[in-house]
Formats: structure tokens, C-alpha cells, sequence
DNA sequence: GTAAAAAATTTGGTGTACCAAATAAATAAA
DNA sequence: TTTATTTATTTGGTACACCAAATTTTTTAC
């Protein structure tokens, strides 16, 4: 059987498309090897394995980045990624901020159609239960209009779109809130007494 | 992370447990080979380590068998088996000599209950859609009693319960007959001029 | 421009899961 | 019982995906 073929790979371009969507500063071996938690040596030759099968692209300044080939790669598995939490939400009843690590495990199921077909159960959802748009069975991704949060006016009312961290803690906080996308906030104050801007919300909207 | 751990060791023991249940005659090292598709070096050295997991028993003369924690471990793989299987022709329309393939990559995933929510998504089925039976979350199995349709009695009704075979082949030339579990079948006669008695049937039940 | 710090790279490992080919042991046949 | 065949086991590999530690290269600071 193909065994498990490409589940390291997947993870690889997957961490590249977000970090080079994120931040606008480029990405290097550290970097990658940060948010993949894993040693530089070993991100350094999966890179260049990558690279050899054109999927990544190492410039002058070392700088690293996806291919054409890759970004398409790259957004396949979160299509999947997305469509499968829209699942163990949607379907198994899960708390949105209980599917990440699932969702890492079954993004990596390799099939032709059962990701399609899993969309049309799941009735073409737009959006994960994080709020993250969902790429096409083509892979191109609709993008929204989002701002960050910190950048609101004060006394303005925004919708939550998405959220900009995935880690169990934020989500876990946000749940206690009660804050989850499609809610409304209207920003109560603004200050900076440290670097990120904290601030006040108000509730308001649908449970 | 997990590092996708006991993919093949689970691939062993439920293919132990199916060869000791379908056969009388003891398995060995050869046996096992041949149904895992694997070298038997290969084997023989994963036998040694599942042995001293105490998954499997290897007696004195070389016959391999799981112990009851193996076969626990094996039971709770093929119920996972078996209720993805359901989730794809239920939930996702695919036929049922389709999901094979699939059912073997799903049966990997590791979490403490999303199989017991999609259990009861899919409300508790007792079969699969191969008609064998879905062990439950303890890794109990429920022997229902079968007899193979070759000795069956001329002119008696049997219903379908399950299948000897799983391989594409057959199961794709019982989608052509229109056979499938739950179906009732009637032995219109049993002529054996070779080994294994071929019959005819006929089809009556729902469709 | 030199020294310090950071990043990239090399080197020599690990564990898992596989293989082919050679050898040893056990079983069946003559 | 001797030979032939089958089964078990050993040996020496491969690929993948990871690591720690040492080294080299590059960047930044002084
Ligand atoms: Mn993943
Ligand atoms: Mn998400
Ligand atoms: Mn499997
Ligand atoms: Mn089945």
C-alpha cells in the first residue's frame, strides 16, 4: 500500500501557506522549524526535498516559499483540514475548539473523492468552525475582508470572522467567553498600557 | 506528536484475528506473510515485538496467536473498520464494495471517542455494510449464527449475513448480481463437478 | 573591521517498517 | 534414512522522518 505517503510533506506546506499568509515577513529555516516544533537539521533536508520535487522554493537570501504546485498542495489539505471540523462539529457534535488535533490526523486521508463527497453531506459549508474560509475542490480560496481586532475603533461593532490563533489555551479562553465567529462585538474601550492592544467587549448577537 | 504509531502493528493484529477466525488451522509466520503481503523477515521481526508488547503468543510449534489484550486491541480496530465503513455508504453514498480501501486508512485514527460519537451518529448500526458484525465500545462481538451459502440445502431460503470475501473482485461481481447482505436468497440447485460447489440462485427480497 | 550572535549546514546518530538473499532447522517424501 | 522441500531465522541492507552537537556561514553590533 502507499503508506502512509506524504503525511510529513503535508505538514510542511501546510505551516509554509500559513506563515507566509500571516506574516508578511519572510520565512526561514528557523522559523519553519519553530512552528513545526521541529530541529532545523531535519526541517533544513525536508526542504530540500521538497524543493527537488518543486513543491517549495529556497531563494538567494535563503528565504523559503511555495510553489505553484506547493500553494495548490498546501491548500488541498486544509480543504480537508476545514471540511473535516466542519464534520466533527457539525456531525459528531464536538466543541469547536476540541477538533484541531482530529482534524490534523484526518486531513491526511488520501482519497480522489471522499473529501468531495464529504462536502456535499456537509452542504458546501463556506467556513470552518474557526471561522477559516474553506478552499474549493480546485483549491482557490475566497478571501474575505478581515481586520484584526486591535485595530476596531472604539465604539464600533464588528462581526468575528476568524481568529488568528489556533492553539487549544486561546480557544479554550474564547469558549469561556462565549465568543465564537459569526458574533458580534462592539468594542467598549482601547488600551495600551503593553505592546498588543487590550480590550473591552461587548456581547451581542446570537448565542 | 504522535507520529502515526501502530498503523502496522494494528494491521497485524487484526489480520491475525481474522486468519485464526476464519481458519481452524494454526497460523504461522509464512501464513501471516502471505496475507499481510509482507516479506517474512519482516514479519518474523514484527511478530517478536508485538510478542514482547504481550500482543501475540508465539507457541512452541511457531504457531502465532494474539492473547487476549492482542485481541482486544485488534477487536477495537475493525470495530473502528467497520463503523467508517457504515459512515461512507450510509453518510457519503459510496457503494458498499467501494469502501474498503478507505475504511483501512480510517481505522488509523486515533482518539479517545470519535468513534463512539460516530457510532452514535450513525445510531447504533449492528453490521457493516458487508454484513459483519460491529464489535461494541467494550471490544465484545456478537456471534451471530452463519453457515456457509455451499451447505446450504437445495430448495431452502437463506438470508445473505456476511461475506467470506472482501477482495474488490468479488465484491464487485456480487454488486453486478445485485446480492447484498440482508438480501434473501433461494438454492435453486447444487451441482459440484469441481471442488467448490457452485449454485444457483435466486434473488427475491427487497432490492 | 572585528567580535558576538544568529542562522545555516554538516555529521553522525535513532527508531520504525520494510526488503532480498543466505543459512539453519524442521518437515515431508522417497 | 537419506534427500528434498518447506519454514524459520539471520544478516546486511533501504527509505523515511526525526534528533543533538559541532561547524561553517552570514548577519548584526560595536
Ligand atoms: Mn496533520
Ligand atoms: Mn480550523
Ligand atoms: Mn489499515
Ligand atoms: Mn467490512
Amino acid at each position: 500500500m502507499s503508506h502512509f505517503a506524504h503525511h510529513s510533506e503535508e505538514n510542511y506546506l501546510k505551516t509554509l501557506f500559513s506563515l507566509s499568509a500571516r506574516d508578511i515577513k519572510k520565512v526561514n529555516n528557523i522559523a519553519l522549524a519553530q512552528a513545526l516544533k521541529l530541529n532545523p537539521a531535519t526541517v533544513l533536508e525536508m526542504v530540500r526535498k521538497l524543493a527537488s520535487k518543486n513543491l517549495v522554493e529556497v531563494k538567494k537570501d535563503k528565504t523559503i516559499s511555495l510553489t505553484e504546485k506547493g500553494r495548490k498542495r498546501a491548500l488541498l489539505t486544509i480543504r480537508k483540514h476545514r471540511l473535516w471540523e466542519v464534520f466533527l462539529v457539525d456531525k459528531l457534535r464536538y466543541k469547536w475548539n476540541e477538533v484541531h488535533e482530529l482534524a490534523e490526523q484526518l486531513e491526511h486521508i488520501e482519497s480522489k473523492d471522499l473529501i468531495d463527497r464529504l462536502e456535499a453531506f456537509l452542504d458546501y459549508p463556506a467556513f470552518d468552525p474557526h471561522g477559516d474560509p474553506i478552499p474549493d475542490k480546485s483549491g482557490k480560496l475566497k478571501i474575505s475582508s478581515t481586520i484584526p481586532l486591535s485595530s476596531g475603533e472604539k465604539g464600533k461593532r464588528y462581526k468575528v470572522m476568524s481568529l488568528a490563533e489556533t492553539n487549544d489555551a486561546f480557544l479554550t479562553y474564547l469558549e469561556k467567553l462565549h465568543i465564537k465567529p459569526g458574533m458580534k462585538l462592539k468594542v467598549e474601550d482601547l488600551h495600551s498600557y503593553d505592546q498588543s492592544c487590550s480590550l473591552f467587549v461587548h456581547i451581542d448577537g446570537d448565542p
